[in-house]
DNA sequence: GTCTATAAAGCGATAGAC
DNA sequence: GTCTATCGCTTTATAGAC
């Protein structure tokens, strides 16, 4: 039978869990040590760096993630409605209707930005380019492509938020269909 | 002339301040004394249930503020236009267009929601409640103003969260745009 | 009301045995 | 690769002088 932890990467679901729980500054080794079942002396193994490379191998993994399963779907697609279904559906999964944050949009808010701003920005940049983009092959308007995805991204991050605060997952799923009929108007105007 | 602090209220910007940058965890009463000007004394004299006590607080500091500043706007205005006008530009201003993230949005995406849940669901449910009331009387259709108040709040905390992770003020301000847009539409549809 | 000293616990990180 | 022991530092909170 395969170890459980033997590789950096099976550490990972772990950490994204803490750090999404209790954020940069509350993600303590001994709450990292028991999510992933590894001693001190095997996450220094597996990151010499501590907790900053952690956190690192984290934002890049859930990137990773959202490159093959959100922002693929939008080149392979004939249809841009396809890539859009597809997106809205891995959105809903992943963030778990909501209740789940998004580690990119909760570590921007604060001075944990700081060390991982690139990071954080790349990941909103690849993602509203993704749907611009599917948006303009659609027929959508350049510039009005652009503020629509915008919109999108902003209104699911926004979705997140709120639907937490209110621990409502259903105003998270209502909020994703009517910005995938906003984007089914926008495609069927041109 | 005035002590700087003289009163627990002096100190709640400070504090506010903190606690947004650096999250609940990440608020040592090191920054907390740098932020404040108070050493642990005073602090512990103010606020002698500690950090916790100093939290609520400042979320209590905060929603009074948007009471009167943004929700009672709604209550006495005639026209809901003048509301709406009134609840943006106080939003814009309040969050440095997107450039400072919302405390009740914050810590109601990870696990410092747990202790402050009512007071962070309370916010928001306020917030809604007195945009929505303000399209009703406006004649908006009860279900359409409460789905569009929600789409509005939601709008404004995505804006803020994407904004912020591009550091790009221009984009807050032109969600809050399209926003004041389309409750102007609805407003005029009736 | 503000200060300093201090307690007790937890922190991130390292070293070395195995 | 995993463990334990430990370092040096910071944390929250308290006590007591002023």
């Amino acid at each position: 039978m395969a170890r459980l932890i033997a590789e950096r990467a099976d550490a990972l679901p772990g950490l994204a869990e803490v750090f999404r729980d209790h954020g940069y500054a509350g993600a303590s080794l001994s709450l990292i040590g028991a999510a992933t079942g590894l001693g001190r002396g095997s996450l220094y193994h597996f990151f010499p760096g501590g907790k900053r490379e952690m956190a690192e191998a984290v934002l890049a993994d859930i990137h990773g993630w959202f490159e093959q399963a959100v922002f693929a779907p939008f080149a392979q697609a004939d249809d841009p409605r396809a890539g859009i279904d597809a997106m809205m559906v891995a959105v809903d999964r992943y963030f778990r209707s909501g209740q789940q944050a998004c580690l990119f949009g909760a570590w921007g808010l604060g001075a944990t930005r700081d060390p991982f701003g690139p990071a954080i920005a790349g990941y909103f940049q690849r993602w509203i380019a993704a749907l611009a983009d599917a948006l303009e092959r659609g027929g959508v308007n350049g510039e009005h492509a652009t503020t629509l995805a915008q919109d999108v991204v902003s209104g699911i991050q926004g979705a997140i938020t709120l639907s937490r605060a209110l621990a409502d997952p259903s105003l998270f799923r209502a909020t994703l269909g009517r910005l995938t009929a906003r984007l089914y108007t926008a495609l069927a105007a041109v």
